[in-house]
DNA sequence: CGATATATTGAAAATGATTTTCAATATCGT
DNA sequence: ACGATATTGAAAATCATTTTCAATATATCG
């Protein structure tokens, strides 16, 4: 487990005449630990932290770079920001969230994949890719707004 | 025809102590004009190459204004703008995106409410918005790859 | 019809995320 | 180790959005 994907990253770098470094791997490395979906400020924030002295626009590049050879997506929400959410390994899924504490619940439907199948069919659409996104509130929040 | 949509706009800034003004009109009046989604320098641009001297700021906020009293409807493709999408006089939609010729085919199903319809309880989400977006070829642009 | 209070406008500045620039530094192949 | 070239990171540029504030317009009241 996270063997495979720091090999594909290093068989992408070396592919592509690009150079493999401590920044990038340390950055590949806290992706790869974190959770659900993180942006470019959190990344740097994390490291950071973690007294990783590594300069935001390293972040950004080499997190296009880990979307390039698919090792995360980006998704982007109403709110404007970029984020990098894990493919290897998961399933295809899409996102509730959660506006007030900015919470991504992954979910999916066999109900909606029929529905979507029938969509497809009926203007004969052929889907490449596809995103579902509802945002409102979770849970947790319902509960904080109604006291 | 666009005199129900005034009306309303006109009863929303009456009810809400705003104020009625010729530039609110101006781009009321444009907005229901335009087709598809427009972003606010996309209307910006529309009315001053018209002669209408109207400043970005302004219609940033009256189409904010128009938004709330759902007349229009902020959606946000991934490339970061957010556009306007006409509400009134069209039912819930989501939408078909062709990544080769840009058309926008809107689409409901009555099977994918359901599915959603499930997720809300099943998560006890309390859905503010949506958004479903389907990316790939239309029959027409497939038509045209085959060859 | 004024006069007055208050909302609106628009130019410019602020904000915030993303992207680029460029000189210093690190990496890779020989 | 050397030299060519890619990478880094701080700072600046970009771009959409949002705010500020002085000038102006609107609505309401007498």
């Amino acid at each position: 487990m996270g063997k495979n994907e720091k090999e594909i990253f290093r068989d992408f770098i070396r592919s592509t005449g690009f150079r493999e470094t401590a920044q990038r791997n340390m950055i590949l490395d806290r992706f790869l630990k974190t959770e659900g979906h993180v942006s470019v400020a959190d990344l740097h924030r994390i490291l950071n932290r973690r007294g990783r002295k590594v300069g935001y626009a390293t972040v950004h590049r080499t997190m296009k770079l880990i979307a390039e050879c698919d090792l995360a997506r980006e998704v982007m929400f109403d709110d404007g920001v970029v984020r990098f959410e894990h493919v290897y390994g998961h399933k295809h899924h899409h996102h509730l969230f959660c506006t007030r504490c900015k919470k991504v619940i992954e979910f999916s439907s066999k109900t909606i994949d029929e529905g979507e199948k029938a969509i497809l069919k009926r203007y004969g659409f052929k889907m490449e890719s596809h995103r579902y996104e509802i945002f409102g509130l979770c849970k947790n929040c319902q509960k904080i707004m109604e006291r």
